[in-house]
RNA sequence: GCGGGAGUAACUCAGUGGUAGAGUCACGGCCUUCCAAGCCGUUGGUCGCGAGUUCGAAUCUCGUCUCCCGCUCCA
């Protein structure tokens, strides 16, 4: 199978419309990305497929939709406050830059030897404040520091209470949420990779301490399974577990999902990176914003009003619940669905086409209907009415008639349209008088109503009925997200 | 932030001091019975931006912005 760099894919985004450069007419903006008209269809869909698998095919987790501004506090009791700061200085001789705080245990990237050892050509250490800050209030002076959130996680511990008291919900149970979170990346890039604004598609699944290593286990399975079922290959989707060095101070276990976003890469290690996290964050974040001394973790919230401490209803057991966290990037995995159905093929002139095998849910469009000709009105109008039958029961159909029948192909191929509806002169019942024959004949009469669907991934055509196009769409189009 | 590379039409690019181009794409017309057909026509670029040198700058010089690659960061 032959694999795509990012710069085709990037091209092919702008040219058809599902990812632009933003604010472009300005010279843009670093590493931000607007989605287009095809680009926003395929995001809603991945997300629509996270929000299904996890919420609506299961009965234990509730979801949520959070304010990107938060209290200041949130911050300074989760700790980003304090670690999403770094004071970072440059080594003038070997061009590495470094955490000013480390940079004395770290080896030179150049020469053999440790940073230090070159520590009189390091720039003054500056700091690198990883979260953007806004003031909440129009006067600027008397206006309270905020921050857009750095992840969307902090939302689903404060609201912790307020869920489980108003949705009668018993641990082990999960909350999931979508949304924007923002970080000042000291390197953004490699296309949506990595941007200062992006979107989470966060669970917190809130269990038992002692049940925890099987939940993580459970949820590594069932995230695995989720991007192979809509299409990513196996080979492109590894698991790759955090050694304990590696791990964040309160974490206890953490497995990423690594899809291989840059197989142009030389070292085959470089090719992998993080598509999703799954971690054990154990009992951590409930406990940093519970009111009161928090011993485990030594420290103090002085401004929480609540306890986030469990009751269970029925053994009156108390516990704080540990919290496993699947963490996904609804841009790193629309941008891992679109890398991974680029395929190229043949056409009958020789020349490669590409086609685009995305999984016929997340696709932009599912059915195109076209007129094989477009100056008979009669095969425009019956496309036309299809068009409107199919969008009326819920299928994304589009009508197109701007080309030849074989470039309205390629065109849907390119965007991974997954059906194309041709309406021909036997749908008509009419066929196109030859010299010498009559008209009609009996063959053709017995093809009055039908079209042929053509297949994205095959190009094969079948002749269907038009009265079972719904049902025919919906076998193969799968379950509506 | 440092180093390297690059900015010319929607895309891919040519154009090294003298009237801004090609292919593709897009759009319209004619035509067309199924895989980017043909013919005709059309739209679209202050050559990233700003200075400077010059009779004259896409081209030379300086500055600046943006993007890409690498490095440092990423709970």
């Amino acid at each position: 199978m032959a694999t795509v760099d990012i710069g085709t894919i990037v091209s092919l985004c702008k040219r058809r419309g599902f990812i632009f450069p933003a604010s472009e007419i300005y010279g843009g903006l670093g590493s931000t990305w607007d989605y287009g008209p095809l680009g926003v269809e395929l995001k809603n869909n991945v997300k629509r497929a996270w929000w299904k698998a996890v919420v609506y095919d299961r009965d234990d987790i509730e979801g949520m939709d959070g304010a990107i501004l938060m209290n200041r506090l949130v911050w300074k009791y989760s700790g980003h406050e304090a670690t999403f700061s770094d004071p970072l200085a440059d080594c003038r001789e070997c061009k590495g830059r470094f955490r000013a705080d480390k940079a004395y245990e770290l080896d030179c990237p150049r020469y053999k030897r440790k940073v230090i050892e070159c520590s009189a050509n390091l720039t003054e250490p500056r700091a690198f404040n990883l979260m953007f800050k806004t003031q909440v209030g129009p006067v600027e002076e008397d206006a309270a520091l905020a921050y857009l959130r750095p992840e969307t996680a902090q939302s689903i511990f404060v609201n912790f209470k307020a869920i489980v008291d108003s949705r009668w919900r018993k641990v082990p149970f999960g909350i999931a949420q979508i949304g924007k979170a923002f970080r000042n990346e000291i390197v953004p890039g490699n296309f949506t990779f990595r941007t200062r604004e992006f979107e989470q598609m966060e669970i917190e699944f809130f269990c038992k301490p002692g049940t925890d290593e099987d939940w993580h286990a459970h949820w590594i399975e069932e995230r695995h399974n989720w991007y192979l079922r809509y299409g990513i290959r196996p080979e492109n989707l590894r698991r790759y577990v955090q050694q304990p060095a590696e791990l964040a101070h309160y974490a206890r276990a953490c497995t990423d999902l690594q899809y291989r976003f840059f197989p142009e890469r030389e070292d085959a290690e470089k090719q992998w990176d993080e598509l999703e996290g799954i971690a054990n964050r154990t009992d951590y974040d409930l406990s940093v914003h519970s009111k009161g001394k928090q011993e485990k973790w030594r420290l103090h919230n002085e401004h929480s009003t609540q306890s986030l401490l469990y009751r269970d209803p029925v053994t009156n057991e108390k516990f704080v619940p540990y919290v496993i966290e699947p963490s996904a990037g609804a841009d790193r995995a629309t941008l891992a669905f679109l890398l991974d159905a680029y395929s190229e093929k043949a056409g009958a002139d020789g020349e490669p086409r590409v086609v685009l095998k995305l999984h016929p849910a997340l696709a932009p469009i599912k059915v195109a209907v076209l007129p094989l000709a477009r100056n008979k009105s009669e095969l425009v109008e019956k496309a036309k009415a299809i068009k409107s039958d199919l969008q009326r029961r819920g299928i994304r159909a589009v009508y197109d008639d701007t080309a030849a029948i074989g470039k309205l192909y390629a065109r849907q191929d390119e965007i991974g349209t997954p059906f194309c509806v041709t309406v021909d002169y036997d749908t008509l019942g009419v066929g196109k008088a030859q010299a010498g024959e009559p008209a009609t004949s009996p063959v053709t009469t017995a093809l009055k109503d039908t079209v042929t669907v053509r297949d994205r991934d095959t190009w094969e055509q079948a002749r269907i009925p038009i009265a079972g196009l719904p049902e025919f769409f919906a076998e193969r189009l799968g379950p509506a997200l």
